[in-house]
DNA sequence: CGTGTAAGGAATTCTGACACG
DNA sequence: CGTGTAAGGAATTCTGACACG
């Protein structure tokens, strides 16, 4: 289940996100995929229920920011 | 675990079959990968284990038509 | 801020075939 | 029989950018 070994395509349809969105949440360090030595994007299932949650929340009003794992710990 | 989402690339990485081997099982009828709309194969983890056997089976001297699923009901 | 899109390139996968044995 | 390979095409994914707001 944490085996990095979907394509962001079949991601896409998994979750109903645009590849745009599922790259953009990346940038903002809330999932991190692994890469093919293409340099293909490879997400696990966990990964697919982590993107669902984190269109959740953001259509519940929170900001990218405010998703990040850790919680705090950042710059204290 | 039967979701098939996995390319072919990968499937070959976690198996170590080449992609050659594995289009070649599924030729055979032991193994039914599914498509995406583009036409690309894609395998579940139970694939995954599937094909490891079926490599296995092979390298104990078996045949292909020997290790097609249903075993018998095919012509009676 | 979160997401859409057009742009060009690079990597992936597909099929049918010839090869060996 | 099971597998390797070169061949050309089609589909996939990548990055950086401009856009809106």
């Amino acid at each position: 289940m944490k085996d990095k070994v979907i394509g962001i395509g079949i991601v896409s349809d998994l979750t109903g996100l645009t590849e745009r969105q599922i790259r953009y949440y990346e940038e903002k360090q809330l999932i991190f995929p692994g890469r093919s030595k293409g340099g293909a994007r490879k997400y696990s299932f966990e990964d697919v229920d982590r993107l669902k949650e984190i269109n959740d929340k953001l259509r519940d009003g929170f900001h990218t920011f405010e998703l990040r794992k850790p919680g705090r710990l950042c710059s204290e």
